[in-house]
DNA sequence: CCTGCAGCAATGTGATCACATTGAAAAAAG
DNA sequence: CTTTTTTCAATGTGATCACATTGCTGCAGG
């Protein structure tokens, strides 16, 4: 049934090697990750095994991994649907960010080789192209991408998937944050990160990576942003700030 | 079949309104926790339901969930086991611990009353007793409680389920940790938290918490802890000491 | 004695069915 | 017309089955 309708998964091809539950996994979580799924939207399995035209036994899994990563949020009731933001969580998640990010930077930068710094400006390089192009969306993949590559130098590196948990949280609002683009008079924060790299100045990188984080997001505030979001699905917020 | 044998689930109590796909999460979960399963030795689908009394479904959920926490590792043969420790992924775990928990600590702090202080001591004075009375493990379950009653006293708190996770990683190995209880000439960190707490001392209660948390874990150090357990399951691990 | 290779048991994956619960629409009572 | 009750479709949960893949075991060939 396609009365719930709207539901518009990107159609990401299907890997040779993939298992149907790992597909489905990565078509909710790109829509999530992007924004596709308005918050307070109920899921229901059957209709993300219609949409996708699956059995229910692959959304099922999908759902539950989601779940566990804080990108959905399962109501007693066993509803699951993207979590609703308020301007408090939206502090704690841009908070938690700059602390995690920070510190997984930190402990990826003794092992930031030069070839790695090149990689690194190729993908900045990417992001203006994007930019300059109008291609928020892919700005953002690539933003990410400029963000793991960093963190992932650290060949012990665990909090990836921490930080990557706090990205899908903030997911769906990146597409508000992106709305505003206020781009054009932001410093560009990578520049400053390679340059404490090359220079492996610990400290100036984790300036560099909060500033990068505080521009990207919490920029937009608390102010403007949520109200038009929280106040429209609200279910038990009434009016917040 | 009971031919894996050794596979002893902690019995929890099912809840009255409980499905039993979260009885079995609980289950498993509390069983890593604590390390009632050694790493390395392979988790399969059907002997865990069949240990439970369960069919597979719940299971399956269940492994996918602790999976998606980082605490069950999937191979690409899509097996499911409890990692290998290696000293440096000990060594990022505990980093990591303190970064995310004196972040938590932190934000939590303006929303700590008095009325909260005196629970926290409570749970001291228990982990003072489960000591006392030489029950390890009570005194581990304890002490999460303690630092968790610590960050859920802010109400926007989101960092306890990436707290959690690792935990849960470091789980396994709380065992080891354990067993060398050089508890006798350590400081009472929690009472410096709690005095810091009391005067509203951000910085003093950062410090404090990363001190509970390095004498806790990271006293145990590289050396012995992590040699018996890696050194003997290099790969595959021939035989568990 | 060691090395491939074939066959088989074990395991994970996905589909389908039955059932209990939930939520909402419809009907009845005030 | 409002409020309460009843009923029923929709949904999540759990069980069972069929199938493909994995990995081991034993056998044959070197």
């Amino acid at each position: 049934m396609s009365k719930d309708a709207a539901l518009d998964l990107p159609s990401l091809e299907r890997g040779a090697r993939e298992t149907v539950g790992q597909w489905v996994y990565r078509s909710l979580r790109a829509a999530v990750m992007i924004g596709r799924i308005p918050p307070g939207q109920p899921l229901t399995i059957r209709g993300i095994a219609e949409a996708l035209g699956v059995s229910t036994m692959p959304v099922r899994e999908a759902l539950r991994r989601l779940s566990a990563e804080q990108a959905l949020e399962i109501r007693d009731s066993r509803r699951v649907l993207v979590p609703h933001m308020t301007p408090a969580r939206f502090r704690e998640l841009c908070e938690l960010r700059i602390a995690l990010e920070t510190h997984a930077a930190e402990r990826a930068l003794p092992y930031i080789t030069p070839a790695r710094i090149e990689e690194l400006a190729a993908i900045d390089r990417g992001i203006d192209e994007a930019h300059a192009a109008g291609d928020q969306e892919r700005a953002t993949i690539l933003n990410q991408e400029f963000h793991r590559a960093i963190y992932t130098a650290n060949p012990h590196q665990i909090s990836l998937s921490l930080v990557e948990s706090v990205w899908l949280q903030l997911g769906p609002f990146v597409r508000l944050a992106l709305s505003r683009l206020r781009e054009h008079y932001k410093i560009d924060r990578h520049s400053e990160a390679l340059a404490a790299m090359r220079r492996q100045d610990a400290f100036a990188l984790r300036i560099a990576i909060e500033a990068d984080i505080r521009d990207g997001i919490a920029h937009v505030g608390t102010s403007e942003l949520l109200t038009a979001y929280v106040g429209s699905g609200g279910k038990r917020m009434a009016t917040v700030g």
